[in-house]
RNA sequence: GCGCAGGUGGCGGAGUGGUCAAUCGCAACAGACUGUAAAUCUGUCGCCCAUUGGGCUACGAAGGUUCGAAUCCUUCCCUGCGCA
C-alpha cells in the first residue's frame, strides 16, 4: 500500500495541518468534515445537495448495512457509492461503535462524552444488545432481535463487500463510565483486533480492487498513558491511516487527541471518529486531526437545532415565528439563499419533511465551510487567529 | 313543545361519592442531541408563593344532600339527535 496522503502545510505552534488524501473515488482535501450516512444515505439530504454544499466524502456504517440491505446486495450493486448515487469518496465505520451504542449505552442516555456531573438519574435497566468477548462481539439486531456475530475478520470481509474507499479496523468502543482497568483491557483487545483486521485485509487483497485504505483505531479513553500506548502500538502496525475512537470527558477531548497525534506517524491521515460540533472540530484540527465524521449536523438539524456564527438556535422557538431573515445572514447554502427562519419554523411546526432537509443542508454547509475556512487559514499560517475569531463570536446561547 | 344523550383544563377525551388540580393524546412552551436503536428524546403545562412544600380557584350556572361532590338531588342555561 503506497502512501495516499500528503501534507501541504502545517502550522507552527499547533499540530494543525492541511493535506490531501487520495482515494479510488477522488481526493479529500483535509482537514475535511465527513457527513455520516449510516444506512447509505445522509438522512434527508440528496447526494446532489451534498455535492452542492461541497461535501467531500460520506461515512456509512458496517453494522447497519450488514443488517440491511446486506453486504451481498451492496456488492452486486457495485459498491456503496454506486448504490447510493454518491460518486465521491466513501468510508465505512467497522461496527465498533455499536459495541458501545448497543452495549453499555443501550437504554441509557449515554454518548461519547462522559458527564462530569453525576446526573445519576435512575435509568431503567435494559438488556444490552451487544456482548464483547476476546474473539469478537455478539449482537442482537436492533431491528428484529436476531443474533449476529462480528469478529475483526468478519467486519473486514463485510467492509470489503460494501466497498468503501476507506474502511476501519474493528474496535471496542468502551463507555465513558469505564475505569482505567477496563479501558486498558478494551484497548489491548482493540490492538489484537487491529492486527487481525489488518491480516484479513491483506488476505483479501486489500480490497476487491486492491484500493481500499484500512485505518486502525486508537483507543484509551481519557487516560494519557493508555492513549499514548495505543497511538504507539496502532501507529506501528502498518495501517494506511488512523481513526481516533473512544470516549472521553468533554473537556479532555483536545488533550486525548493531542496525546495521540503527537505519536502517530505524521505522514498518514488521522480521522477523529464521531466528532463534529463546531467547537470540537476546531479543537480537533488544532490538535492534528485531518478528517472527522459526525451525526451532529444532520441530527441536530433534523430536530430543529440550527448552527449559526453566533451559536446554536432552536428554530422551533416561538421567537422565530415572524423572523423573515435567513437562518444565518451571509450563509452561502441553498437553504439560506432561498428561505427564511419563519419558513423553517413553520416547516418544523407542521412536521413537514422538508424541514429536516433544509436544516440538514444548512448545518452541513455550516460545518463544511468552517473546516474549509480552517484549511485556508492553515495554509496562510493563520489558523490560531482564525480559530480565536470564530470562538469569540460563537457563543453558546 | 316533548323524548333521549350530553356539557370536564387551549382542543379531543378519561374519571361517575373520598387517594382529583383531575389518566391519556394533541396543541403550547422550553431543553437535549457528537463513529445514528433517532423525521427522536426529556421537562413544564389552572393561578400564586416555595427547595421538599404550601395556599387559592376550579369539572355549564345556581341552590341542595353529605364529614366529604367533577361524581347524588333540584331548578335554570346551552348543545346534538329523534318526535311533534
Amino acid at each position: 500500500m503506497g502512501n495516499s496522503f500528503r501534507i501541504e502545510s502545517s502550522t507552527d505552534g499547533s499540530l494543525a495541518r492541511a493535506g490531501v488524501i487520495e482515494t479510488a473515488h477522488g481526493a479529500i482535501e483535509t482537514p475535511a468534515f465527513i457527513p455520516v450516512g449510516t444506512k447509505a444515505t445522509v438522512k434527508a439530504v440528496t447526494p446532489e445537495a451534498l455535492g452542492t454544499l461541497r461535501t467531500q466524502a460520506v461515512l456509512a456504517n458496517t453494522y447497519h448495512l450488514y443488517l440491511q440491505p446486506g453486504p451481498e446486495l451492496l456488492e452486486s450493486a457495485g459498491g456503496l457509492g454506486k448504490f447510493m448515487g454518491w460518486h465521491g469518496p466513501t468510508m465505512t465505520d467497522s461496527g465498533g461503535f455499536q459495541v458501545f451504542s448497543l452495549g453499555a449505552a443501550f437504554g441509557k442516555r449515554l454518548s461519547k462524552f462522559g458527564n462530569r456531573k453525576e446526573e445519576s438519574e435512575k435509568i431503567e435497566e435494559s438488556l444490552p444488545l451487544a456482548k464483547v468477548d476476546d474473539e469478537g462481539v455478539t449482537f442482537r439486531s436492533h431491528r428484529d432481535g436476531s443474533e449476529h456475530r462480528f469478529t475483526p475478520e468478519r467486519s473486514i470481509e463485510i467492509q470489503h463487500a460494501i466497498g468503501a474507499d476507506i474502511i476501519f479496523a474493528f474496535d471496542e468502543c468502551p463507555s465513558p463510565e469505564t475505569d482505567h482497568d477496563y479501558q486498558r483491557e478494551a484497548m489491548e483487545r482493540t490492538h489484537r483486533w487491529a492486527l487481525r483486521s489488518l491480516a484479513r485485509h491483506k488476505e483479501l487483497g486489500e480490497g476487491s480492487a486492491g484500493d481500499q485504505l484500512l485505518f486502525g483505531i486508537v483507543q484509551g479513553g481519557r487516560f494519557e498513558d493508555l492513549r499514548r500506548e495505543s497511538a504507539k502500538a496502532i501507529g506501528e502496525m502498518g495501517f494506511d491511516g488512523f481513526g481516533i475512537g473512544g470516549t472521553f470527558l468533554k473537556e479532555d477531548m483536545g488533550n486525548a487527541v493531542r496525546w495521540v497525534n503527537e505519536l502517530l506517524p505524521k505522514d498518514k491521515p488521522r480521522h477523529l471518529l464521531g466528532i463534529g460540533e463546531p467547537l470540537d472540530v476546531l479543537i480537533a484540527i488544532e490538535n492534528g486531526c485531518d478528517t472527522f465524521d459526525c451525526v451532529a449536523p444532520t441530527r441536530a438539524g433534523r430536530t430543529g437545532t440550527i448552527y449559526t456564527g453566533e451559536g446554536k438556535i432552536n428554530i422551533g422557538n416561538a421567537k422565530f415565528e415572524k423572523d423573515f431573515s435567513a437562518l444565518e445572514v451571509g450563509c452561502d447554502c441553498y437553504t439560506c439563499k432561498n428561505f427564511t427562519r419563519a419558513y423553517l419554523h413553520h416547516l418544523f411546526d407542521a412536521h413537514e419533511m422538508l424541514a429536516a432537509t433544509l436544516a440538514s443542508i444548512h448545518n452541513l454547509r455550516f460545518i463544511v465551510r468552517l473546516v474549509e475556512n480552517a484549511r485556508e487559514a492553515i495554509v496562510r499560517g493563520e489558523f490560531k487567529k482564525f480559530s480565536e475569531e470564530f470562538l469569540s463570536r460563537y457563543i453558546k446561547i
